[in-house]
DNA sequence: TTACTTCATTGCAATATTACGATGAATGAC
DNA sequence: GTCATTCATCGTAATATTGCAATGAAGTAA
């Protein structure tokens, strides 16, 4: 049905699903990654750097913005965004919880 | 369009978003956790364990499995899967170092 | 053999996602 | 005021994803 059940899940799963998805298209890695590597807000130049179109852009920014883990504010004509560092901490946190349950794996199965 | 540009993106950052996307539903979530719980392989009780129809189930389990990241065997009428250490070990990586990335944001934006 | 179990595959419907052209809102320059 | 710039939103088309009923394939049990 293209619809996901969520209500059958916990919420810790729903959370790193959510997450997980925002990493889940690699226009949103490219943004994260430059805004990392600006190491500051970036001021209008994302059209330019990732190669896609404005409003495709401005789609993936407000999926980001959405979930907390970017924030933007105006400067006159131009929006600056920037990684929101409280809630990119939070959400590393849950997805390493998950991605580090490796404890031990027996190899005497499969 | 529906249909990801990937061919502008570097093979990193693709990468990085087909990892992502494997966690990006709550029933892939629940698959491997149960898999980490139970630490070995499981042998047929997945479709109890998580609430979704068998085809459904069936359709997880193989994108989670054309990615590498678990593995089945057949005994008997029965198919067994775990995660296999290796792949499980090697995205980690790759998705820790996306999430690591963030050294120091400075605080004088946004 | 037949009956049963287990899981994969097929086929389909409903929803989600991706992408972009066109347009709108807000600001700055003049 | 006009004009240009920047970004958001709307509308739409194409593709992807999710979910399940029906069916198939392969094994076990009798």
């Amino acid at each position: 049905m293209g619809i996901s059940k969520t209500e059958i899940f916990t919420d810790q799963q729903n959370e790193i699903a959510v997450f997980a998805k925002a990493f889940g298209h690699p226009a949103r890695v490219a943004i994260l990654q430059h805004l990392f590597k600006i190491d500051t807000c970036v001021c209008g130049d994302l059209v330019n750097e990732i190669g896609l179109a404005q409003p495709t852009i401005s789609q993936h920014l407000k999926e980001l913005k959405n979930l907390g883990l970017i924030q933007g504010s105006v400067e006159g004509t131009r929006v600056c965004y920037c990684i929101n560092p409280e809630n990119w901490t939070k959400m590393k946190q849950i997805l390493s919880n998950f991605l580090n349950q490796d404890v031990s794996i027996k190899n005497d199965c499969c």
